[in-house]
DNA sequence: GTCTATACCGGGATAGAC
DNA sequence: GTCTATCCCGGTATAGAC
């Protein structure tokens, strides 16, 4: 049993989802495309999920899955704070097409349906929170310096990376993702460093 | 002659759909939906335009000239380079709407026209570069400390404020941007304050 | 479970009348 | 300059046959 080809229908027509909502987001998909990607037919699709919105909310949420669980392989992982925290901002990423989960908020119709909107929120948050506790297991080992706020540098880390996908993608080139995370990465530096 | 109610038809469809792109993006907007939003007809707005990607491009262009112009009223002010980029990141904004520039490198076809690509491209890299000389004066003034590279954090800045609106999007709240903004400032903050 | 037929509306644009 | 008519295709879905 191969995971990709010769899945059953349901699974083909979520991953064809999943890389047309990453491509092109819920307004600029059509269930006809998703069909055709999938190689399942119209009958096939509207018998295994209620419509275009059906699919992708499973779409969505197995994305959301998977970037915790990537997210979670490299925070999980040995080291200072400091190391973690930079392991997860080099890590290896498809820069050019952006964050699956993340460009979902630019979608007028994902924002606007409290269905879609929520895994996309609670991911997000959910990476917020893991950040936030290792900032502060670094602060609590005196790694960052100064009087800083958890919460605040969880939400900056995330913000950076989510806007290094932005200056990305305008450039058509990943090196502006890539400056952007090394400047984060040197105000970050352990004191010592600087 | 008022700006807005009476103006004449090019000018109402382009300030439509500035509207429209930055509220559900190029894939999003319809020329149906524009010339409703316009009080313009069909063939006013076909007479005045190529068609839809052409308005587009107007539209994408005067988006693009007002950021400019909002940016450099705060950053060419008065102060030190950090009271700027502070008076920048704290800017009064729509926080919940996005980005009308940025919001468009998520869009599909954006991204795939050189043409309606090049004025996001341009417009984030004149920010960039804008920033970069501002933060170079404030490295050069021992604003910093560090050994900190000035498009580095130029780019970190500017990310930093592209995903805060991702944040605030996702969770329906503007409150994620503001934290994610705290968190740039206070890294970046003097040292004499850490 | 999957196929084909059918439906209806909207997207995006052109043509020619006024 | 603007209006209306017209065009053709795609979006999104339902119905019923196989």
């Amino acid at each position: 049993m191969s995971a990709a080809r010769s899945a059953d229908a349901p699974e083909r027509l979520i991953e064809a989802t999943r890389e047309l909502l990453w491509e092109r987001g819920y307004v600029g998909t059509s269930p006809k495309a998703i069909q055709q990607a999938a190689g399942a037919g119209q009958g096939s699709m509207y018998h295994h999920f209620d419509g275009k919105q059906d699919l992708a909310l499973a779409a969505i949420r197995r994305s959301a899955a998977e970037l915790r669980a990537a997210a979670e392989r490299v925070l999980g992982g040995e080291g200072t704070a400091y190391a973690r925290i930079e392991a997860y901002l080099l890590r290896e990423r498809d820069v050019l097409r952006g964050c699956p989960v993340g460009r979902l908020t630019m979608d007028p119709e994902v924002v606007a349906s409290a269905e879609l909107r929520a895994p996309v929120d609670e991911t997000l948050d959910w990476l917020r929170g893991r950040l936030t506790g290792i900032v502060q297991e670094g602060l609590d080992a005196g790694e960052f310096g100064g009087p800083l706020e958890a919460a605040e540098l969880a939400a900056t880390i995330v913000a950076t990376v989510q806007g290094g996908y932005v200056l990305a993608r305008a450039s058509g080139s990943p090196a502006a993702f890539d400056t952007a995370v090394r400047g984060l990465l040197a105000l970050l530096a352990p004191r010592a460093a600087r």
